[in-house]
Parts: structure tokens; sequence; C-alpha cells
DNA sequence: TGGTCAGGGATTGTATAAAGTTTCGCCTGT
DNA sequence: ACAGGCGAAACTTTATACAATCCCTGACCA
């Protein structure tokens, strides 16, 4: 039980009882948005916990706890968690409780095949749709990952790695391809969490930059290109032996 | 409002109240299972309804009244209409409810797009896979097909199409593919419902035996064509054209 | 005659409470 | 001293009750 979630929210981090009676009559014309909102906040922040490896798989989210930090009932939390089931990044085990997802190695080859078969037609489809907007965003982007990784927040980085292909994504317009790559993402980062060999810094920041100036070229075979050998690279990372189940986590156990 | 919901399940139909309480006393082992059953049931209810166009686009779903139909509680009907809605075939609008989902042609065709690249892959992890068993399935499912169609049971008819190329992505073992898949072929359904042309009958059987026999004789690139050119025939059938929103039905009704 | 606005009805969103299940601790018997 | 079983506590699951929201209808006014 060496494990300790850490589930801080960046942002607003008022107090419990507070925040279930503020907001309600602080706006009436946002109430709307405020109900839907409140199980999307706790969805982003169990998913941004996850993807920078503060929630590490295996850990339990009771649904307590997470109501009480987030300051709303069970009947959310729950709501929140079964959509992330759905994403595959916790999995709910029948009358045991929800925790986060440990892929396994043959999850972990099944994510990074389809990664490399639908993120080349997605940079494909976002050459297409370039625009000097979207540029300024990749740069933009860029930049933050350089700065994470020269101040040397690993958890930063790691999030921000993943969300450069979120981003290209989103740029395609291909909202589906977009949805499915989400996923995707989300799960690679538990996989590379579980899997990689050595602490490299997450996933190159050069390759991102090549690829960004792949699709400013608008040269769509040479990004393709560039984003394969990219994820092979990822993957050539990984030791993906059969860990026996749960047992890894006994020994971790033992060994401390 | 002249569609009618009908949604009948084939086996099991006893009075709510005794579903309620009959089951859990009856199977101490297999409690577990018909808890998350219950929730299960009404997703594939609908999912089946949807599948074979007896449930129409914008149709409501009403929590009390599904629940009703299935001698569930809201809370079950919820979680399935929301599951449902994450698979893209039920669209929830917020403080209005469920309603079954309307694709846009720009989601047509992006649908047909991602099952024009996944496709492909998953006959070739099919053929990976062979098995007799598997042979055998597959043939089965074609004497079905066949059957429905002479029978002239278009429902059914509509309803295996899609399930044939679900059951070759469950050939493939490929679990994620599979996943994506069934979203697919779950929307492309009622995209066949909105824009096909003629009534002709489904999408050609002659196909998905062509395709058995290309995986049969394990032929990767003939299967692989085979399969995409299916794809392309079914959408070069479809009438992508913007209706205008909803405006299509008010001129069915002012024909009617 | 057409439009606006308020009230009624219905439906959804949320919270709370009851029920069932699992797990852990403790106690007893051998 | 150890194994097995009983019991309580914590948790998830399900159901129900309450509150908020929205749509529809009808009346009133320009």
């Amino acid at each position: 039980m060496t494990i300790e979630p850490q589930i801080n929210e960046p942002t607003s981090n008022e107090p419990k009882s507070m925040a279930a009676k503020a907001q309600p009559k602080s706006d009436t014309s946002l109430a709307a948005d405020n109900g839907s909102d409140r199980v999307s906040r706790i969805r982003e922040g169990v998913t941004t916990a996850i993807l920078e490896h503060r929630l590490l798989p295996g850990t339990k989210l009771g649904e307590d706890e997470i109501g009480e930090i987030y300051g709303a009932s069970r009947t959310l939390v729950r709501t929140a968690l079964h959509q992330l089931a759905h994403e595959g990044i916790v999995s709910i085990e029948k009358n045991r409780g929800a925790f986060v997802a440990r892929p396994t190695p043959a999850d972990a080859r099944e994510v990074f095949e389809a990664r490399r078969l639908i993120e080349p037609s997605i940079v494909d489809h976002a050459i297409d749709a370039v625009s000097p907007d979207w540029l300024e965003r990749l740069q933009q982007h860029l930049a933050e990952e350089h700065a994470a990784e020269t101040r040397g927040d690993a958890r930063a980085s790691i999030r921000l790695s993943g969300e450069f292909h979120r981003l290209v994504a989103e740029m395609s317009g291909h909202s589906i391809f977009a949805g499915f790559l989400k996923e995707l993402i989300a799960r690679s980062s538990l996989i590379i969490l579980l899997y990689r060999r050595h602490d490299t810094p997450a996933c190159g920041t050069s390759h991102h930059a090549e690829i960004v100036t792949a699709i400013r070229r608008q040269d769509k075979s040479r990004a393709r290109e560039l984003m394969l050998s990219h994820l092979t690279e990822i993957e050539a990372e990984l030791f993906l032996k059969e860990p026996a189940a749960d047992e890894p986590r006994l020994s971790d156990v033992l060994g401390a």
C-alpha cells in the first residue's frame, strides 16, 4: 500500500461542502452546464492524474473518496468512473469497485497496432485541414513540451507528449478517429508506465517537431512515415513480457 | 408521432415486479452476473431494436418507459442509455432525454472511412487466426443470412448483415478493433436506414460469401480487397446530401 | 390575428437511504 | 498453536424521493 493517490486539481480547490452549496446558487443560467460539468470535471481530473502517472495501475478508486475530493455525490462519481471504464483506463470489478486499469502485454500490442494503423491516416487528414491557426497551436505545443522537459517536469512532460497526438487528431477534424485515438493515448500512458525499459524521457520530443515540420510542408508521405516510425520506436522501448497477471505487485512489495 | 417503439425481447418477458425479486434469490453464484446483466439486457435489447430498424432515428427513449418494459429502475436504464450514447447510437440532450441518434452525412462519411481503414486489417488478423471452428461459425452465419433473405425477413436480414462483420472482428482476436468496429457497425445501421437510395436488400450477401471463401483459402490480399470493395459499394449506395437537419420528416408527414 | 408571457405538467438530474455482497478480524474448537 | 467458521464493518449496488429544468398550452395584449 505504498501508492498514494494524490488527486490534485490544478485550479479550483475549495472546501467540499462549500462547493456543493455555493455553486447551484451562484449562477442560474449556467446551472445546467454545471451539473454536467461536475461529471466532466471528475472525469478529466482522474484522467489527467492517470496521464501524469500520479495514479498508478491497480490503485483503488473509491467512490466516497473521490466524491469527497470533488464535492460530489457518489452518483456523479459513479457515472464518471463508468465512462472511464468504457475508455479502458479504469477497470470496474463487480462488487469490488473501480481500479486504475492494468493493461496486459497483449493489450499493449493491440493498442500500438491500432495506433500504427490509425495515426498515419490522421496525419493525412490533418495536412488536408492545415491552417495558420493550427500551425500556431502546434508550434505552441512544441514549446510547452520543450519547456516541461527542460524544467525536468516529468509529469507534465508525459502528459504533453500524449496530448500532442491528441492535438493532431483534433486538427484532422475526423471526430471518430479523434475519439478512438483519445482512448488509445490514455491507455498508452498506462502501458508506458508499466512496461517501459529505461527511464528515457517520455517519447522523443524531437520526433514531434519533425512531424510538425512535415505537416507544415504538407508532405503527406513523409509525415505518415515519421508518425509510423515514431510509434514503432515507442513500442520498441517497451518490454512486453507476460508479468504473470498481478504477481509483480507481490514481488514489488516483497522487495520493499 | 407515428413511430412506435416496439421493444420486444424475444425470450423472457415476465412481469416486472417478479423479475426484480425472483432472480436475486434463484441463483447465488450467478447473482453477480445477473446484476450487471440487467444493464446489459437493456443495452442489448435497445441495440438490437436499433440494428433491426425497429427503432427509428429521433425516437424518444424515455427512462420510465424503458424501465417499465424491462422491469428495471431508472438507475439501470440510465446507465444503459449512457453506454449507448458513448457508442454513438443514442444521443442524450441535457434535460431533454435520450433519443435514437440521427447521424449526419458528415458522420456517415467518417464512419465508412474508418471502416475502410480498419476492416481490411481485421480480415488480415482473422486469417491469421483461422480455424475449423471459426470457418464453421462463418459458414453457419452465411446460412442464416441466406435463410433470412429467402424468407423475406428484412429485419433479421439487416441485423445479420452487420453481425457478419462483427463476427469477423471477433474472429480476429483483436479486442480493440473489435470494440471499435462494433460501434461503427451500429452507426452504419442507422446511416443505411437514413441515407439508402434504393431498397436493395441489405448489403450483398454474396459479398460475404466471397469474403469467407477468401478467408478459407487464407488469401489475405484478396480478402482485404473484397472487404474494401464491399464497404465502398455500400457507401456508394448512399445518398449523402445534407437533409437540412430534420426537415425531411416534415415533408414525409405532409406526404402522408 | 399574431406574438409574448406565465402556469401546469412531465421529465430529467441529483441526492439520500436501503439492500446485498465481500472482506477482514476474532473467536472457538481441535 | 493452528485451522475453520462466525460476525461485523465497509463497500458497492439498487431503488426511491426530491429538486430543478424544460416544453407545452392557454390566456392576455398589441
